[in-house]
DNA sequence: CGCGCGATTGAGTAATTTCAAATCTAGTGG
DNA sequence: CCACTAGATTTGAAATTACTCAATCGCGCG
């Protein structure tokens, strides 16, 4: 293991510690179920009609999450940067075939787990259990309000909203790219700053 | 406790037995943190402003959750009926004040419990926090699919996508309001049928 | 029988999209 | 270091979608 992964590793724990308090022990177990990876800029953590998807935790870098239509367009379900989860959560529940792709936007140092172990982590540590429940908790109440978002505020409302949100995930994040992420076309956004 | 409570009782049995095994005695442990309530149509089970929220099992009947902007526009969040759990999340997970509406659409039979009776029985027995981790990672994965259906569908896809979802739903919702679920305005969601 | 709520219909308006073209920018190879 | 190219952003104009406002219709309930 070289000296980049021990970094994530330490990352992750502190990951854990902001809500759980696991012992060395409890957490070098739970580590060991992880793998590290590092993904240059436009590779694919998880690509559309995989059959198997991992959970990935993203200890540096960016990624976005996205669903193809038909037409070529794309719909981001999701970013994720330092201390975010992401996977295609519908194929990683429902052992299912992935029906979205998510590639880097930037390099990336991830740690990354499959279901099972996962949910074998999650039976032998009760701890890490009530972590992952909290942690989706969050994630869906994070959606409502992105919802809520969508349902209520026009183009430059959502936008604004973003801005106020993720201050510093809009300087990392292409015009074209966020645009997809609120729901307007790239055109519409690039008018809103004016 | 009355005929009908114990009705909703079973219901809630069945309803953890879907996805976990509790023991009679487990079931009659967590169970005593419940509390039964009945609403009629049109009775609130949360109301912005609120101190205090509960989470709510509901065991029949149907009810909507809501923000009114302050125009007094209404965007539901989310219809909760027979087996679906519902409340204010972003304030119950959080302790913080509710920001939302639940009211009842039909008369309803409802299951609740407070947010440290739930991590309490949780915490006790292992196995809810699996349950519980579980049904957040549905929820979540069901609002990305509501999220993807906001970002690519028109009015009439979504209207389409609902009713293939939910079809028992829709006959039992006002057309007024499953149009603020789908974001778009009465009128438009009546002209869509044609 | 009439009231009131929900659903429908029409007409004009506003927001956003689409298509097209012009700019701008960062990274690459010579 | 500079020219070049691909990708990203901006701008313009026309077309489309959905909204708002207003009026009407339909129906169940008291």
């Amino acid at each position: 293991m070289e000296k980049k992964s021990v970094e994530s590793f330490k990352l992750l724990k502190k990951h854990f510690d902001e809500i759980i308090a696991l012992t060395e022990e409890e957490f070098e177990y739970a580590a060991s179920y992880f793998r590290p990876k590092k993904l240059k800029k436009h590779q694919f953590l998880v690509q559309e009609g995989q059959q198997s998807v991992t959970e990935h935790f993203v200890a540096s870098g960016l990624v976005k999450a996205y669903y193809t239509t038909v037409e070529g367009k794309e719909h981001i379900l999701q970013f994720a940067m330092e201390n975010w989860w992401v996977t295609d959560y519908h194929a990683f529940y429902h052992k299912a075939i992935a029906s979205t792709n998510i590639d880097c936007i930037e390099d990336c140092e991830l740690l990354y787990i499959s279901q099972e172990d996962k949910d074998h982590i999650c039976h032998e540590i009760h701890k890490l259990e009530y972590f992952f429940r909290v942690k989706s908790n969050n994630g869906y109440v994070a959606l409502q309000r992105r919802i809520l978002s969508l349902l209520n505020q026009d183009a430059k409302g959502r936008y604004e909203e973003f801005i106020k949100l993720y201050p510093k995930l809009v300087q990392r994040i292409p015009k074209t790219i966020l645009a997809s992420y609120l729901g307007v076309s790239r055109e519409t956004l690039s008018r809103l700053g004016r």
